[in-house]
DNA sequence: GTATTATAATGGAATTGTTCTAAGATAGTG
DNA sequence: CACTATCTTAGAACAATTCCATTATAATAC
C-alpha cells in the first residue's frame, strides 16, 4: 500500500531537479522505496511490467543508473551473476543465503573493528568496508529437515 | 621463474586424481600457483595464450571450473563485470582500489569481532564471512599528485 | 493553455562475459 | 602400444547489460 504521503515526499525528493519525473520511473522509485529485498534489474523490470506492460529494460537501466549516479540507490556486488540494487544506501552489511540466495541486511558499524595490517594502512588510503556474511537461512533449513 | 622444484609440487599434487594433467592445464596451474593478482578468465587466457596459442576460453573456463570443484582455487566476487579468481584458498579478505580496481589480501580472521545480531543468529546459520575493503592504493595515489 | 525543448522511453541491435556442443586429440591406464 | 575416458578446440548459444536511433513527453517559458 502506497499512501499519498510516500509519493509526496518522493515528487517532492525529485522535483526541480533535471531529473524528468516519468511514471516509469516514478513506478521504479515507488518499487524500491524501502524495499530490503535486493532486486536486480529484471526483479524491477518484472514488477513495473505489471502496471507498464510496454515498459523497456533500457528504461530500467537508465534509471537504476540515474538512481545510482545521484546516490538513492546502491549497487550490491555479491551474487556472482548478476547486479542487486538497495535504496538503503546507510552504511551497512549484507548476509547472503548459500542455499537460496536471499539477502538480509546487518546494521552494524564494523568499522572499528575491522582494523588493517599496518603494511596496508601504508599502502592504502582507506574509504571504506563491507562485510558478507554466509549462512542458511531459516526457511532453507526447515525445507532440508522436511525433505 | 618457475623452478623444477614447483613442477614437481604440481604434478605430485595432479596425478592419480582422475586430473588429466595436461600441457594447457599445467600451464593455467603453473599460471596461478603462488599468483596474487587475482586474475579473471581473461588474464589467464592471454597469459596461456603466450605459450600455447591455440588454447581456447572454453579449455581455460574448463580448468577454473575443475580447479574450483577441487577447492584449489576461489571464485572472487568483487568485480561487478567478471569473476576473479584466487589461488590462494585459506580464509581471507581483500581491499580493493577504487581507481585501479586492483586487488589486495587481507589476512586478518575477523571471525570473532564480527558478532551478528541476535535477531540474524536466529534467523541465519552462519558458514563464514567475507570483508571488502575500499581504499585508493598508493599507486594511483601518486599518480594523482603528479598529474 | 500552448509551444518549445531538453530529456526520457522504446525496440532492437550490439557487446561482453560465460557456457554449451560436437568433433577430433591425447593423457593415463593396462 | 592400444584403449578409452577425458580434454581441447572453434564456434555457436546464451544471459546480463549497454548502446543506438526514433518517437514521445515532462518541464519550462510564453
Amino acid at each position: 500500500m502506497i499512501t499519498r504521503g510516500v509519493m509526496h515526499k518522493i515528487i517532492h525528493k525529485y522535483k526541480g531537479q533535471g531529473f524528468k519525473l516519468t511514471p516509469q520511473r516514478l513506478a521504479i522509485i515507488k518499487f524500491l522505496d524501502g524495499n530490503t529485498s535486493h532486486p536486480t534489474a529484471d526483479d524491477i523490470y518484472t514488477d513495473i511490467k505489471k502496471t507498464y506492460p510496454t515498459v523497456s529494460f533500457a528504461t530500467v537501466y537508465n534509471t537504476i543508473e540515474a538512481l545510482c549516479k545521484r546516490g538513492e540507490i546502491a549497487e550490491v556486488t555479491i551474487d556472482p551473476v548478476r547486479k542487486h540494487f538497495d535504496p538503503d544506501t546507510s552504511p551497512h552489511h549484507h548476509i547472503i543465503c548459500t542455499s537460496c540466495n536471499s539477502i538480509g541486511d546487518i546494521h552494524v558499524d564494523y568499522s572499528d573493528v575491522l582494523r588493517l595490517p599496518a603494511h596496508i594502512r601504508r599502502e592504502y588510503s582507506l574509504a571504506g568496508n563491507h562485510v558478507d556474511f554466509y549462512g542458511i537461512c531459516k526457511t532453507c533449513r526447515d525445507l532440508n529437515t522436511k525433505a
